[in-house]
DNA sequence: ATATTGGTGGGGAAAAGTGGGGAATTGTGG
DNA sequence: CCACAATTCCCCACTTTTCCCCACCAATAT
């Protein structure tokens, strides 16, 4: 069972719906009960983890101090845009608003699989974030991954 | 049981589809279930892993840490053009349209067998790249397998 | 010569993506 | 507590794409 990859570009049409991909649908299991938990992302997008998955996030973020600053704050900006979406028949999954705001998503949005979870980008803003670290693609991975 | 080798230089039809070597067909394992997963080469070519190598890959990935930017970066950019491809009856495969638009594929493909995976090219494009390696043949091998 | 394997092409059934209507639910103001 | 408006949810319908299967030709082996 392979975690999620690929990538699709969708319209977000006007009730604020997005399809997931046939092939992501698929790679979730039954406990997800079709449902992700929506966040904001580190970069400008959102990410989506299968129920099964979040709830490991969930309990680290749990063992964190309350007694930390930082640590409060980290709470608060992941879970105060947190949500939780169910997949309709048609395997659709309804985008919060102030998510879609925050990655400026408007009426197409890109899907693209990692592995755990889905990122939704708005195509131009993903092309720009990219680009530069395409042209280097090669370095990168020798960075990020060793290599003798 | 010996990896890929050898060459061969194929028609991609109007749907994309390309046939996979016989040779290379039969050199799959049943626990790949006739599937590669076929990811963006670090040269300008597409690379197809038996899914049974793939989870090793993907098992690697996965170990990275997503609160670091470049690890995040790689794997948008390593798995948001991978996919899974399975072979129809007739022992082909559909290339993914993104990754035949990175590698300047289009109506012939070069399919070469390096050991646990293959890797397709577009002919003129392998010519250009390998023909200066290829010139210093000599100097290379003892460069990257040592030798006295 | 004939059977078998390998590569190529295409048509039809099934699935995937998209849009919208109406019932149910929620939330707000009177 | 009720009425109304807005939103959400659930279902149906249409269009496009994908995928599965059959057919054909060439080359090789029996």
């Amino acid at each position: 069972m392979g975690g999620f990859k690929g990538q699709a570009t969708y319209s977000v049409d006007s009730k604020g719906r997005a399809a997931i991909p046939a092939k992501m649908r698929h790679a979730l299991r039954p406990e997800d009960q079709k449902t992700f938990t929506a966040v904001r992302g580190f970069d400008q997008c959102i990410l989506a983890y299968p129920l099964s998955v979040w709830s490991k996030q969930e309990a680290d973020i749990s063992a964190l101090s309350i007694y930390n600053p930082d640590n409060r704050d980290f709470i608060r900006l992941m879970l105060s845009q947190a949500e939780d979406v169910t997949m309709d028949s048609q395997g659709r999954i309804m985008l919060p608003k102030p998510l879609m705001d925050f990655a400026s998503i408007k009426d197409r949005v890109l899907i693209i699989g990692a592995l755990r979870w889905i990122e939704f980008w708005d195509p131009s803003t993903f092309e720009s974030h990219i680009a530069k670290r395409e042209a280097d693609f090669q370095n990168l991975a020798r960075k990020v991954m060793g290599g003798s």
